[in-house]
DNA sequence: CGGTTCGTTGATTCGTGTCAAAAACCGTGG
DNA sequence: CCACGGTTTTTGACACGAATCAACGAACCG
């Protein structure tokens, strides 16, 4: 499963300080509201990290005292019950903030899935500079706002959509969120988790996820020859099945 | 169906003016972050309005020009599929804040399930209002962070748990949100929607929703003779099924 | 190479969904 | 007060989609 993806970008050095102006994902993150000079001031409190592929970065439960962008890599975040079953919340990839639900401790825990990259951030830091600077706790609301309209969307996926309306979804929302940095080819998508991870976020078994998987193949909706990949052949087909009109 | 609830206080009246300063719910609605200064300006731009059973506040996909908060009654929000296919995201109430979700357009459409009051805002006096008093856009964060948790909770109810533990959970959840306010008899929770509208926010049909029921009232779980209402008559027994561990 | 993880596929089971019917409840009006 | 139609709840019989259990091959790795 190696991912050509990742070894283009150095993602083994680590430097001691951040250097927020030149970063890639300025133009994505909550970064982008900020002006030269509220970028020094996060610069001054941002720790770059790395996480190997399977590390945890926190747990559900731990105390929120730090905050994360990422800048590189995938990860996974997830919810457990007493007896190991699991659902993951999300993908986190470049771009996305880490430690908005909840309050005083994370609502859900996060482990690396590839090998990745991080801004840290105490917490205490960044209620300063939310304080500081209003039009960054305006840009933290939008995207809470963004993240929230999400959870409901997948919601509406758990509650009501049958396995094979859940794959089709989760391959078109992969499309979207690729848009948002350029550099991807146009109709493939990366899928740096195992079947397992799948399963565990769209409430389903890994066999059954593989089973829509390989029918999807035969039906000439998707070709995942590609490893780590998966190619759009059809996305009218998937639309349609999302939507949940043609069964 | 008649709730005693409702018939104490007359939802009927709708005065033309609001009276922010004596309002019932300012300890608990994002009003609680006002000092009076900043209450006058609420009030200059709040239209009190009602909505009878089964009427609608807005539609999913409705132009977000106007946001809600509740001050009497109940309501649901809910997503929509294609063949009609519904999933509840929630059964707002007394305090709850309605327009979150959704940038543009409103991510979910919204009902009122019994006789229901609001204070209407709109969009833009709402961001104004946000640009003048930080206080305010601090615990609008503040909730869109504790509503984006709940839906994360949610997700894990709708992905991993079975029939009878998702309704453990549920009633669990209201139990905790009934604390918010005092009024209600302990042990009871107030339950002013149908077994279909309980489905759909669980990701259950109303049969299994009335099966389970039935089954935790043979195991003394809870007691439903009263309507409307449920009386919670072994905690610990909904912690343990809600949790995921005792069967 | 052996060990491990991952993906695929098949056989079978099981929990909910579906379909159906009756009972309970509601407000309404005679 | 009771009869009425409409809605909601309950319960049963049965069907079906996804879970479970199991086997096997492929890729990867030390």
């Amino acid at each position: 499963m190696a991912l050509a993806l990742l070894k283009v970008c150095n993602l083994h050095a680590t430097p001691r300080l951040a250097d927020c102006r030149h970063c890639a994902m300025r133009s994505l993150a909550i970064c982008s509201a900020l002006d030269l000079v509220e970028l020094d001031a996060l610069e001054s409190v941002v720790l770059p990290i790395t996480r190997h592929a399977g590390q945890s970065l926190f747990h559900e439960g731990d105390a929120l005292d730090q905050v994360f962008i990422v800048t590189g890599g995938y990860l996974r975040t997830f919810k457990l019950l007493a007896d190991g079953r699991r659902q993951i919340t999300g993908f986190p990839t470049v771009g996305d903030f880490l430690g908005l639900a909840g309050k005083e401790t994370h609502g859900f825990g996060a482990e690396a899935l590839t090998q990745a990259r991080l801004c840290q951030v105490k917490r205490r830091d960044m209620d300063d500079l939310l304080g500081r600077f209003p039009d960054l706790r305006k840009r933290l609301l939008d995207l809470a706002r963004h993240e929230l309209a999400l959870a409901q969307e997948q919601q509406l996926l758990l509650g009501r959509k049958t396995s094979r309306e859940r794959v089709a979804s989760f391959l078109l929302a992969l499309v979207e969120r690729d848009k948002r940095n350029p550099g991807n080819r146009a109709g493939f998508v990366a899928l740096p988790m195992t079947r397992g991870d799948i399963g565990d976020y769209l409430g389903l078994t890994l066999e059954t996820v593989s089973r829509v998987f390989s029918a999807f193949r035969r039906e000439r909706l998707i070709d995942t020859s590609e490893d780590g990949v998966a190619r759009i052949l059809d996305r009218d087909g998937l639309e349609a099945l999302a939507a949940g009109d043609g069964g």
